[in-house]
DNA sequence: CGCTTCATATAGAGAGTCTACAGGAAGGGC
DNA sequence: GCCCTTCCTGTAGACTCTCTATATGAAGCG
């Protein structure tokens, strides 16, 4: 009980990769189109910041899952907009069976025995 | 696609708390106690290398949530006992709550909607 | 011309897990 | 007695990822 724990940290990590990725599964979306899409999909729970996001985005370019171009946004800014490599569709798949098998092993373990 | 993943990387970070609270629920354990029994009720799908186990049980005594006590394991051997303190049981409420909470956002999120 | 909003970006800190290594002590085989 | 394996705890260093805080620029409004 050393700190009142100063940081939230509202998301587990290594959720946001998989939460990106299908974000964009529909269409291509601007950065902070993408964060508005992720708590609109999780229903308010997941609020990712700027500070989160935009390094996660290069390095999910990097990885060869995301491609960029620039354009405008719906209120004429100028906006980079992401879309889905056939790589990270399939990135999509793997990291969503991940995430199925490692839930439903978590709900084994905690299930009260 | 720079390098081919050299980390497996099988457990989400922030989950191993929770699994060891879990863990000393019924009964206390020594660590490598409490890593073979995170294996067990996970059915194999969490296995807590040392090197992940031992600095998380120190952090969690800091915290409160665990006491522990020099002992001897079934093997003879001299070993670390854990229990759960009040705070600790308490803490595997919250997180458990928390874990509920956040594995049915990513359910809901990740529906092919 | 300042103010707000939108949009992208980086730096630095902090946390947590991983690999790799180390040491001590018990038990078995010979 | 001596090796060798197993059990048990532990640390160091690297690595990855998220967070806070701050910065820049451009559009729109009054």
């Amino acid at each position: 009980m050393k700190r009142p724990k100063p940081t939230a940290t509202a998301l587990l990590q290594g959720t946001l990769d998989v939460l990106i990725l299908k974000a964009l599964a529909l269409e291509g979306l601007h950065g902070l189109g993408i964060s508005r899409r992720i708590e609109q999909i999780s229903s308010g729970t997941f609020q990712v910041k700027p500070g989160s996001l935009f390094p996660a985005l290069h390095r999910m370019e990097e990885a060869g899952w995301l491609s960029s171009s620039w354009g405008e946004s719906e209120n004429n800014r100028r906006a980079k907009f992401y879309q889905l490599t056939p790589t990270g569709r399939r990135q999509l798949q793997d990291e969503t069976e991940q995430w199925v098998r490692i839930s439903s092993a978590m709900a084994q373990a905690l299930e009260t025995s």
